[in-house]
DNA sequence: TATAAAATTTAGGCTTATCTAAATTTAAAA
DNA sequence: TTTTAAATTTAGATAAGCCTAAATTTTATA
């Protein structure tokens, strides 16, 4: 294949981009297994597209695939799903400190700019932004070399309205509290969406996985970790 | 058809754009029919392709298309072209000004920006910049109300290295002017980009139709109006 | 104006990323 | 452990945007 303008990145697409970032994000980070049900739940794309995608990137050696046993980044994918990631929050940081937008806008918009092909544009952004550490929520920024600084010490609570995240984890971990979480629908690597906070109780109103409404208490959203996404 | 995350624009998609952009461009910011050779010339698309392409947009009553005999924009089409300049030339303006970039590295990438899509994104980047009325090189920005103001009183000669336009014009119309032009195969729409600017006698190497190299004089370059694109 | 050359369109293919429906494999339940 | 349900994959289809090769129309030339 010839491509037309051939950029200075490897040949990873756009439609790569976005699964390499979404295995990054599903699989807490790292290298925990993920389903092809849960990427297809996340992305809203059918099981079978996502099956296709597996198989391309795994030819391309960016995941580790097994049939029926879902995937994980290579050491290789990950370096670009952290690149895409630091392009996303260097994004969204420029357009809640330079343009004026709330926090809650910026998702879609640095979806978009995320994909945009150019290793110095980001490298200058970086600069321009004062080679930041982190963005406006605490996210970590991956560096240019890649380094990340996993965190995982923010709840649900900490979010505002319209903003999504990936459980990655709970604090407190009775029983109880995870039969609950089942019975609502709720796993690791679930991931929600904040539709309402309530002031006058702290509760939550919640979209898990883009499909169930679902109110929880403050308690409840104080002990569920996640990762912003 | 159905799209997932649907945009307040219309739905125009990222090929669309950059057809539109190249007629209004190609047909000297306006409403001059524009063969279907110039666009693919232009595009380095095959001449098939672009034909697909404005029946298409044709359907969707943004050109008027006439076989055989090449299209112009109607005035929606235009409305779109102007959008996606303005987008374009207040995004160069910002990586010029802001990220420090020189004005001949910003093309390529502001060709990537100018499709990202947010009403409110520009708008606020056009705040951010100071509603500039137009770019570093003096051309012009269009407004949100899709105001541009024509202007035709750029030289070859005023170009940097690196930089493309389209010949708009000529300042020296005499025949043996324009018979020297024609045996270098430069006429009316054609573009030219400057590859190299000879300081000691202000002659210049410049590429035309990205085809054909060609040294011309300064005499030659002070005498050829263009706009940049 | 007839004919050759150039421009344009049509017809038919290819690739990518999707989809649906059917088959297969794995996991859960009885 | 058999059976049922869920997850996953395969097979085959579609739409976009591009391509090549052949047909058609327009333009230029003799």
């Amino acid at each position: 294949m010839r491509w037309k303008h051939l950029n200075e990145t490897s040949m990873i697409n756009l439609a790569e981009e976005n699964y390499l970032k979404t295995i990054f994000n599903l699989s807490g980070n790292g290298k925990e297994n993920v389903s092809t049900s849960a990427i297809s739940d996340f992305m809203e794309n059918k099981p079978s597209s996502v099956t296709d995608m597996l198989k391309k990137l795994s030819d391309k050696s960016l995941i580790n695939y097994k049939r029926y046993n879902g995937a994980y980044l290579t050491p290789a994918g990950k370096d670009e799903a952290l690149k895409v990631i630091r392009k996303h929050r260097l994004w969204e940081l420029f357009l809640v400190k330079h343009l004026a937008f709330s926090w809650h806008e910026v998702h879609e918009i640095a979806e978009q700019l995320e994909h945009v092909k150019s290793e110095l544009l980001i490298d200058r952004l970086d600069k321009f932004l004062g080679y930041p550490s982190s963005d406006p929520h605490g996210d970590p920024i991956p560096g240019i070399d890649g380094k990340y600084r996993l965190i995982n010490n923010k709840t649900l609570g900490e979010l505002a309205e319209g903003e999504r995240c990936v459980l990655t984890g709970v604090k407190n971990s009775s029983s109880e509290f995870l039969k609950y979480l089942n019975e609502i629908n709720i796993s690791l690597n679930t991931r929600i969406r904040v539709l309402k906070k309530y002031a006058f109780d702290g509760s939550v109103l919640i979209k898990i996985n883009e499909k169930h409404r679902q109110t929880v208490s403050r308690e409840v959203s104080k002990n569920l970790l996640i990762t912003p996404i």
